[in-house]
DNA sequence: GTCTATATCAGGATAGAC
DNA sequence: GTCTATCCTGATATAGAC
């Protein structure tokens, strides 16, 4: 059964996919929790605590779902674990808009918000070393800091594709092809010549 | 010389890319501003309507230092026409700061706010449309789908490394570095095979 | 047009009972 | 651990003098 902190923060995740970091109102979330704003506090101190925990609890979701796999399946190659990883992100799921709209929520406070910008740097850290691990898998003889490079591109392209895609500028198919193209031209331009 | 609701505009600029939008308060805007609180009321009626008159200062001022161009020097070719076009957009000065918190502001705003959508959008298309050309007059044998979906994504990853470097994960010259690597990418993915 | 003073209120946070 | 009740800060907005 679900803790009641984690229930608190489903809610949560509900609560800023729906109104943005800004929007997030205690009282709001007490409600959509199905708790007392007391609650909240004795388990999170304070506001921008329930926004810290959050993101470390959308990140621990996108883990599952990025990396979750059918045990009797195939194993990915790392093109394809790649690919995976990145595409995920842009699916018209509950779970992943929330996950998506709750991200960038916390990357746009974080300029600023200081307090948001350790979280969110150390969790953008490890997931570009993720992506830059990926592609070496792909293309061994590339160099580190070309790898580092094409991970930073690719990651800072998902950011802003999902943006735009939530902000409805663009479909989630057509966010797909895009983010596809560019994953080609990464391994392409890692390619040895 | 300035007018009152020019000077209460650019100290709103200032505050916005201080604060941001959901920072920004009335009182610290006058105070920065030099004026009373009752005044900013009585010019612009409530909280919104200086968010409204602000966003549409921004807009015109960044037209200006985007198109502006020294008449007497040497024009500009394409390639690096649209080099200059993305690159401006990462330059730590107080203008483009102040532009570029004010543009991630409104993208994320947009996600929660379907009034902003429509504005957002078509701003977007046109600048797509002047990256695309651009792509086009470097690559004249590129199909156009291609220059858009490569427009597309310069564009995009322009977004998410501006919200990468104003909230602190990255420098600005790491962020051009970047950006000047995946033009080079892209442009090379738009060469004739 | 501009300022000072103040009404009003939303929302974050805490205290104390259970 | 959880709830209810409440406090209190900070912020918007208005009234009225000059």
């Amino acid at each position: 059964m679900a803790s009641r902190t984690t229930q608190i923060l489903e809610a949560a995740a509900r609560v800023i996919a729906r109104r943005g970091v800004r929007g997030l109102r205690v009282e709001e979330l007490a409600a959509e929790a199905g708790v007392s704003t007391g609650l909240i506090y004795y388990h999170f101190k304070d506001r921008t605590g329930v926004l810290r925990h959050t993101l470390e609890f959308i990140n621990d979701r996108a883990e599952r779902y990025t990396t979750a796999r059918d045990p009797d399946a195939e194993p990915l190659g790392p093109r394809e674990e790649l690919e995976q990883i990145l595409l995920l992100e842009l699916q018209d799921t509950q779970e992943v808009r929330e996950n998506s709209s709750a991200w960038g929520e916390l990357r746009a406070s974080a300029v600023f918000d200081p307090v948001l910008r350790e979280d969110l740097a150390r969790a953008t850290l490890v997931w570009v070393q993720e992506v830059a691990a990926l592609l070496g898998q792909v293309q061994p003889m590339a160099p580190a800091s070309a790898l580092a490079s094409a991970a930073e591109r690719l990651t800072a392209l998902l950011e802003g594709l999902s943006m735009r895609w939530l902000s409805g500028g663009i479909q989630v198919d057509h966010a797909r092809a895009l983010m596809q193209g560019a994953v080609e031209a990464e391994l392409a331009g890692l390619k040895p010549r």
